[in-house]
DNA sequence: CTTTACTGTAATATTTAGTATTACAGATGG
DNA sequence: CCATCTGTAATACTAAATATTACAGTAAAG
């Protein structure tokens, strides 16, 4: 999955802090400590999904686009998510095997069973619950 | 995380369907369809958990070490488990950072309780459940 | 007791995905 | 019209996953 959940959960806890005031790229990029482009893709990507609402130009930067209350760590794991939590095999099972056959359509209704639970548990913490465990 | 979830489970669920018949790595990689020497070093693991039991020498192979019913998606989980289901930043957070500071610590915690609620689920599904909705 | 068919494991190469960097056009406020 | 910011693409770099090869060790079978 990559390290892109925590990054995007940084962000998002770094606005939900900063309430009104616009940050910008370079100031998030500090506090995580990578690349301010890095952390502009991130948020276009976040901001497609309704999360982010961002300003160009002199004094722009970036703010959340619902109270921190409204943005649930579920919203964030769905922007972010683009491999199975469990993993995609790469490799081609032998049709020839009746295991081998039908193996990815049952990974795949497990891995629907899974991420709906997931899914459920992320729905309960928002980030505001999350932003509030820090001092 | 790669695809040794799926990959395991592929093994295993043969294996399941294999009863005490031994199944070779050159058998098992041909339904994977993945190389042998990996399948040897993937069961190399899930052996050390008690998954499976191999015998060496002509006529070896592998079979499962508990009764399908008693081996849950649980166990395989936590044999293949290298990384954190949402995924681990490689970044350093800025500790000059008040978020910066303690976020690790806080995502450390989620992960916990989301994988908590991972495990409960995987769990409730053995390998024999998985394995009775092949045909 | 030698041949054959396996496993166990390490060393190495290859591929792929993730991350980093650079660059620059476009927007906006001063 | 200059300074400061975002948006985005192109490219390079790094690290992790996977594949391949090789071979020693083990056990069955003749």
């Amino acid at each position: 999955m990559g390290g892109r959940f925590p990054i995007a959960i940084h962000i998002l806890t770094l606005l939900s802090k900063a309430g009104d005031d616009l940050l910008s790229s370079d100031y998030i990029a500090g506090s995580i400590n990578i690349n301010p482009a890095l952390v502009r893709k991130e948020i276009s990507n976040l901001r497609n999904r309704g999360l982010i609402i961002s300003k160009e130009g002199k004094s722009g930067g970036y703010r959340l686009g619902k109270l921190p209350g409204q943005v649930t760590l579920a919203d964030v794991y769905l922007a972010v998510k683009t491999q199975p939590v469990l993993g995609a095999a790469k490799n081609t099972p032998n049709p020839a095997c009746p295991v081998g056959k039908q193996i990815n359509k049952n990974i795949d209704k497990l891995y629907a069973n899974l991420d709906k639970t997931l899914l459920e548990k992320l729905t309960t913490i928002s980030i505001e619950d999350f932003s509030n465990q820090f001092d």
